[in-house]
DNA sequence: GTCTATACTTGGATAGAC
DNA sequence: GTCTATCCAAGTATAGAC
């Protein structure tokens, strides 16, 4: 077996390691430090590795950035659709957004969408790049809708796509704003009162269902 | 009268009409190159006075985007204090809501605040800057919901500045996604259906009222 | 494949002429 | 008050040694 490194790993396994190091630390920059704090040097430094490797592996820093968007849209789509299989109520549904968007803002996943985002504004392209990584939320929104209403009547009033959009909408606010001040109480209470309404939801549907 | 300056305007005048520039062309750039864009060099470029001034005028980069900041939310509360005098049903604020929300992104107010939200993360002592400027946003959409359901009674029922912090991050999402897309359709889209629905908020208060 | 060294560019900030 | 010139730090990107 041919060996070109120095440690015991294979040559190749070795740069999947340090592909891997670089894009979490790309995820974890973007996250404390944002779009405009993550630099070449920096992701570097915070993978413990030099500062070329960026250039190596990805050809420039804005494409490290959306590597590590990659990842991040790919471990919340299975985490979403893992826990959707376990929902059929709205107020389920709700307390198990309460959920993921406190786990997002732990993981700072959330984070690092919003900064891509609002980053994109800055360099020619990466908007475009940036949304077709959006695409997943939108559907999962939508799916996660219909998998709660989708007896309802209510989706004949409402289109799904566009509450979904909503939705998705709320989730960024929301942790722009608690991003902000380092406060998650405000976002919590209101997944909290939406709880309490979720019932309301469903009623409102029944009561549609019977005009007919 | 004593000058100093070449130009028939006196000197604090021209120096007023250069930090106005300044400011001005702050809020551009913010607007279409993002936080990470908004650069000494770039922002006096567009004012088409000389990067030095930046300094000057205003101490440091930051402190004159957070002017910027400052004049955007001036210039909003006034205009959103305005507007409310002439609404009392839903469906009107729901109707006013649309047309600021279109005015903002035409403006790029709404682009500004977001940026600088977002911005806030690459830059310490910056989030509580710009926390204090969002106050405003926050008291305004506590205003507007209680001037449309002051007495309905579904405001015992959820706790307005709840609803407001959710109405501000729905407004702070939308502006991301219309302004990465390029495209305010959805969010239009989203508004109109409000509108469509603001009667069943008012049918729903009523139906409150003659319960107890 | 990785690291060091380096070229080049851009940006923040200040000094001194006008 | 404004402009030019300049310094220095930080950033992107590449070349060449190992």
């Amino acid at each position: 077996m041919v060996r070109t490194g120095s440690a015991r790993r294979p040559a190749n396994e070795r740069a999947a390691d340090t592909r891997r190091a670089l894009v979490s630390a790309a995820c974890d920059v973007l996250r404390t430090e944002g779009f405009a704090g993550a630099t070449a040097r920096t992701i570097a430094g915070r993978a413990g590795c030099n500062q070329g490797l960026v250039f190596y592996h990805f050809g420039s820093v804005v494409n490290l950035l959306l590597a590590a968007l990659d990842e991040v849209s790919a471990r919340r789509r299975d985490r979403y659709e893992a826990a959707l299989e376990s929902v059929d109520k709205t107020s389920e549904l709700v307390a198990l957004a309460a959920q993921i968007f406190s786990e997002d803002l732990d993981s700072g996943d959330a984070a690092v969408l919003v900064e891509m985002i609002a980053g994109a504004a800055s360099t020619p392209g990466l908007g475009a790049a940036v949304k077709e990584r959006i695409a997943p939320w939108n559907n999962f929104a939508v799916a996660a809708l219909e998998s709660v209403l989708g007896r309802s009547p209510i989706l004949q009033v409402v289109e799904a796509s566009e509450v979904a959009h909503a939705v998705v909408a709320l989730y960024l606010g929301l942790e722009l704003l608690s991003h902000l001040d380092g406060d998650r109480g405000p976002a919590m209470a209101l997944f909290l009162q939406a709880r309490r309404l979720a019932p309301v939801v469903d009623l409102l549907g029944n009561q549609l269902k019977e005009e007919k």
